[in-house]
DNA sequence: CGGCGACTTGAAACGTGTCAATTAGCGTGG
DNA sequence: CCACGCTAATTGACACGTTTCAAGTCGCCG
């Protein structure tokens, strides 16, 4: 029960069907997905089938994993962008971070069973889940492979750090801009953005909604809204289609980092 | 060179002396710091010399660590509070998290060399500092004290996300009340609570200046002023002698947890 | 066509920040 | 012993940023 057939698997993925994400996956780096994916798994062998447990595609808007659940599955994103989501008895809502392809969804599941929060997909979203135990199993085997877990954890900390200091110390612009900018460079170093049109213009991908902006910086939609008008009005950004585009990347730091 | 002396000792700490935070310390758990002190080494021996390095005591308002400087050595909070800080460019202060004894400086540190914010001293500290590459190899030895470093670490996530929760979505009145009982909440879990007086009235140390609430909630120090001379006109505090007194639990965990 | 969700815009309310004046506490040095 | 300067905390008046409420547009889909 450990050679052949992987079943549990919802919708079937090709393994030649590698995502633009993938290229930056710290899982690839890890050489788990690219294992599970049937590729070469370089000097460690690991076997796929005991670790990879399924791969989903869920719509947007969808729950991916609900907060106090448990798994024995660990989520990795592989294509899309998602949330994690916490919402508050009066029912106003926080994001704790956005979740972009190659993202495990909190390191923390590797350690524990119980989500915290709630995590929904964005745009339609493709991820994979892993056996905790082989995983765990694996990390054990390969220091080097630990040591890139580490690191992940380590950005992940330091991107809540962040988080807090935007949130405690920043006025509104400072906020959005500093958003934008996080998930443009998160986007770049993924391979993820479009390729550059004219000279200093930047253009992304961007499936946000301004609630999603509310949620992640704070604020109230209305005020999102403004602000993204204001920004708008000064030639610092443009957003259409789904696509943003930075016109003035100088400018457009300066409100994000200012101060 | 591995025997004998434990000379980088700043002041020279007898193995009997155990602080009251090392009851509930992490690393008490993991028979590091009872090893290191001298005390019995649990069913896996350590060698305590090969792991600590040095213990110093530092006066309040001392920094035990600045950003961005390399240490092959970690941290480790004995007795005292400190605080992590982000220091702006403006000059406004973030406070990360406060440490209480027991606590790790922060558990990345473990695997990464720079510390990302100033660890600064809030009242007298004394800490312990163990070298990391002692420490690493201790933890791939022994899966336990893993597992129980994976729980730390994530403790360490919940708290950030808690905050920026916090920080994101709630009143200044909720955002104080929330960190006074968080407080109050690790103290009691490290038995560093002074005994009950009377009933359900609940009594603390507490040497946080008001600057250090401002920096912690994202407030400033007068608008703290003014929120807890509230909760003292509403009879839910009372506040001391560097100490702080829950008069009206029930009152108080309603202000925090409301909406 | 009607309905719905996402977004925009304006006016008013509210919470928090800023500025300023004042008091209390504490260690230092005359 | 008191005067001094320093930091911490308090309080009030006012300014500013953000929220709330409300009305309205636009695009999309049944």
């Amino acid at each position: 029960m450990n050679a052949r057939p992987r079943h549990a698997i919802v919708e079937a993925i090709a393994p030649s069907q590698v995502q633009p994400g993938c290229a930056a996956c710290h899982f690839d780096e890890l050489n788990w997905c690219r294992a599970a994916l049937g590729g070469q798994c370089g000097q460690t062998s690991i076997e796929p089938a005991s670790i990879e447990q399924a791969s989903h595609i869920v719509p947007a808007r969808r729950i991916i994993c609900r907060a106090q659940d448990l798994h024995d599955a660990v989520p990795i994103i592989c294509r899309g962008w998602a949330a994690s989501v916490v919402t508050l008895s009066d029912g106003s809502r926080q994001i704790l971070s956005f979740l972009l392809p190659g993202d495990l969804v909190s390191t923390a599941l590797l350690f524990e069973s119980r989500s915290h929060c709630l995590v929904e997909a964005i745009t339609e979203v493709q991820f994979r889940t892993f056996k905790r135990s082989g995983l765990k199993a694996t990390l054990f085997k390969n220091p080097d492979l630990f040591e890139k877990l580490a690191q992940a954890w380590i950005e992940e900390k330091n991107r809540a750090d962040q988080f807090i200091i935007d949130l405690g110390r920043r006025t509104a612009d400072e906020r959005i801009a500093r958003l934008i900018l996080n998930l443009s460079e998160r986007l770049a170093r993924r391979g993820m953005m479009p390729e550059p049109t004219t000279s200093s213009v930047v253009e992304m991908d961007f499936p946000l909604r301004q609630h999603h902006i509310a949620d992640a910086t704070g604020l109230t939609p209305v005020h999102v809204s403004k602000v993204l008008s204001e920004f708008r009005r000064n030639g610092l950004i443009k957003i259409s289609d789904r696509t943003l585009t930075v016109l003035d990347p100088a400018g457009f730091h300066r409100v994000a980092h200012t101060r």
